[in-house]
DNA sequence: GTTAGCACTCTAACCTATCGAGTGCTAATA
DNA sequence: TATTAGCACTCGATAGGTTAGAGTGCTAAC
């Protein structure tokens, strides 16, 4: 892979995602002077269709970048100054974050629809998983002889609640004493540690003090149980899905309605964000083929992690045609990312 | 509009609505035999079409019902037995309402799925407004010094919550004896009574009692207003938008992403489902431009309320092109409707 | 190694002819 | 007077043919 080729795929690339339609040598030899003939530019392309960077749609058509193709862009031509966004657009996202909200929820919400408004693509946020929430409140309160509420409040602000049944009689001590108890042991720690504490040690303990307390213990595992199946992965949001229809790969409706399907089950969707977020790279760049979904074959992903005090916490990230300006879109997702982040850094309930 | 005429427009929105294309003089004669030729059909077709039951797409095409058709059809033409579901059909319905979830909420879009899987279009279902619910428990719990947790049980089993400010300090006795108060007063009563009481009579005797507790109160109303709010209208729920991409009529990406948009903002639906709800008679209809929306022209809607305890809670429908088979849709929609209410009528936490 | 020239290929767009479905009209019929 | 057969006409869809243009690949010259 020579200077000049890289330059060519480069030009072709940029020239292909800018106009949409397959690009000749001679138009790359005309609009940015390599100082070469078109003739040359031929060969040059011969080889990279080879190689396998660039196809043809049908013979005697120009030539269109491969998922291969978008890939070593990606990795190895994208140069820094076209990552940098507009003037406008910076401007929008500072403003965005400046007046925006710190309710946690919102926030999510909100940065998703301005990814997916600023890209015209479809914008995605994974939640950071409840496991990683910190317990910072436990209430127990009796509703009647054999319904008991449970209040959880976590360090993200939000309110959990469940009715637990209680399978016997508990007296207002006894129920004092365990509420006590849990707060003493369950408390500033995350959710996934109160699962491990639950299941060990206070079980244990409770139920050498009190066998009754033993199932409403196992209730209370039960609720946090039920909690941590229906948070496996973390949330998703989506926004913006319509914007792919304005997208011109997507004018079939048999395309769209494979796309849509896909998004409608999103765990194909979550899996994929869940992926890229252990990567140890912060922003991740999924094209085409490596989406490895029928329905999305025709599209890009580019996603970033965000972070809680220090942690990996999230993820979001935009859904486009490969076609996609990459630079531009990359430092979108970037500048978002690191800035929810700077957001949800020092949240809460009593904010 | 004599007998024939009815007949011949009954006949042409059966046999366009089975095959979906143009019906022809030839097509009503042979297939439905009239006892009359081609041209005598002909001859009435003409006068349908100068009444404006329905029209050629083009010269030389066969005809097709026209929104004011389909209602003439939907009103006055369609036959009890036409109404009648297949074995199947009545069995799958069945089948669901006998295993389903006593769970409100799951109802709600099981039913909802339910709808969309057996017709191919989207339903869609308006759920009960919270101002019918029944509070059946109100808790203060304080969390500290200036913040009280307000927790409120409804007659559909949800729980609701918010944290309130408290402006001043409050000790433990007018607490308690705040909450004796509200429980005294508010409990049995509907939202949308808590909101009036909550505006006049005790307010004004909380008010005299002690004016910390004027805050307090004050900011419990605020919760119930947020409610009301958010509650204008009940909540929207939406399954199988995507069934209707696989109708021939929406074959079209800009009608798609038009019909899908308004769809996706749900006011617009929801207005219509309020609309119809507010109906004397049950199920409603609306035809084609009836639903008088952009990009909604070609569709045509059939709701049908659902009781609870006798009263009229909420709405549930589906949306599919406006050449659907009127009977049956309805037959099914009223079928679901009425097992709702069934389903619905007992409910609660406690169950 | 590069380039000009040229033949070749393939698509998209346009035109044309043809076919068939369905109509509307007219004149004959019961 | 209502019905019908017959017929000319319209229009859309389909298929075939032509053309224009873009772009290639190859060859031979520089």
């Amino acid at each position: 892979m020579d200077e000049r080729k890289k330059q060519i795929l480069h030009t072709l690339i940029r020239d292909y995602v800018d106009v949409g339609e397959p690009v000749g040598s001679r138009t790359i030899a005309k609009k940015y002077g390599l100082g070469v003939s078109p003739a040359t530019i031929r060969n040059e392309m011969s080889d990279l269709e080879e190689m396998g960077f660039i196809m043809q749609p049908h013979a005697s058509a120009g030539r269109v970048p491969s998922d291969k193709g978008y890939r070593y862009y990606v990795d190895n031509l994208m140069e820094p100054e076209e990552k940098l966004l507009s003037d406008e657009e910076q401007q929008q996202v500072t403003d965005f974050f400046r007046n925006c909200t710190e309710e946690m929820e919102q926030l999510f919400q909100q940065s998703c629809k301005l990814l997916s408004c600023m890209t015209n693509y479809t914008a995605m946020l994974m939640k950071p998983k409840l496991e990683a929430c910190v317990l910072e409140r436990l209430k127990l309160v009796r509703l009647n002889d054999n319904q008991l509420l449970a209040i959880m409040i976590t360090d993200d602000g939000k309110i959990h609640n469940k009715i637990v049944r209680l399978p016997a009689e508990i007296s207002d001590d006894s129920l004092a004493e365990a509420e006590a108890l849990l707060q003493e042991r369950l408390l500033g720690l995350s959710f996934a540690q109160v699962l491990d504490c639950l299941t060990s040690e206070i079980a244990h303990q409770l139920l050498q003090q009190q066998s009754r307390l033993q199932q409403a213990l196992a209730l209370m595992q039960q609720l946090l149980l039920d909690y941590s199946e229906e948070d496996a992965g973390g949330k998703m949001l989506i926004q913006g899905t319509l914007n792919l229809l304005k997208q011109p790969e997507f004018h079939d409706v048999d395309t769209v309605r494979e796309l849509f399907t896909v998004l409608e089950t999103d765990a194909v969707v979550k899996e994929l964000l869940l992926m890229a977020s252990q990567q140890r790279q912060g922003t991740v760049v999924y094209i085409g083929d490596e989406l490895s979904s029928r329905g999305m074959s025709a599209c890009s992903m580019v996603t970033t992690p965000f972070y809680v005090n220090g942690e990996k916490v999230g993820s979001i990230g935009v859904l486009g045609p490969t076609r996609m300006p990459y630079p531009k879109i990359i430092a979108l997702v970037e500048q978002v990312g690191s800035l929810v982040s700077r957001k949800g850094g020092g949240h809460g309930a009593d904010k």
